[in-house]
DNA sequence: TCTATACATCAAAAAAAGTTGATGTAAGGA
DNA sequence: TCCTTACATCAACTTTTTTTGATGTATAGA
């Protein structure tokens, strides 16, 4: 059956803690996106091994990419995060304006 | 942020198609569990092998096992499958009798 | 007790994932 | 044009995960 295929990969793009960190951190900002140079710092992490672990979420289709000049701003896709997600991961992986309105964080 | 580490366990065990395929296994079997014997034939996989990942299923707590005379049956562990698993996912890996009363599987 | 079956575990090998530092490319500003 | 910054990519390496076949342990039945 392929369909494991596609979703073994998302999980295994979910399986690193500095991923979910990183993905805790899009969720966490109030702007739209974040660019790289802000995630380096942040998240203490030299800029390939950042490069690289952007990638597997992008494959993954977990987070989006925007191209703004010298910039690459990043985001969540939430689309396909609440399609294998549970509503009780909101508060680690979904952004203020998403769980505003839902009773799952406490 | 130790929180991450105890996602990041659970996700990789969810993270291998092999694994998503027996925890589906265990989701359609109509009987409360299954032994290991029926999961070789099922899945066509040395013992070994499948012991090797039931074992990373258990201890992910995504599994439970019970011992009955020289067998031993397994079974889904629904609670912590829900806690971070989407609706959506419900077809793939909760078993007939938790989906029935639900919406979410066409 | 002897034997067969069910399953766990181990060690060695293979495969996959992650890390590191260096290099490449593209855009922006001087 | 030259320089700088932002980011991607590469190759070598380390670490982790998976596979394989062999061996060990427990239980059940003859």
């Amino acid at each position: 059956m392929k369909e494991w295929q596609d979703y073994e990969r998302m999980f295994k793009a979910l399986a690193d803690s500095k991923r979910l960190e990183l993905l805790h951190l899009l969720a966490q900002t109030p702007e739209e996106s974040v660019c790289v140079c802000d995630l380096t710092e942040a998240l203490n992490m030299a800029q390939s091994k950042l490069s690289y672990h952007i990638k597997i979420l992008l494959d993954a289709g977990l987070i989006t990419k925007e191209k703004r000049g010298t910039w690459n701003y990043y985001g969540l896709q939430h689309s396909n995060l609440n399609h294998v997600l549970s509503e009780e991961l909101c508060c680690l992986l979904r952004g203020p304006k998403e769980t505003a309105a839902q009773a799952c964080c406490k």
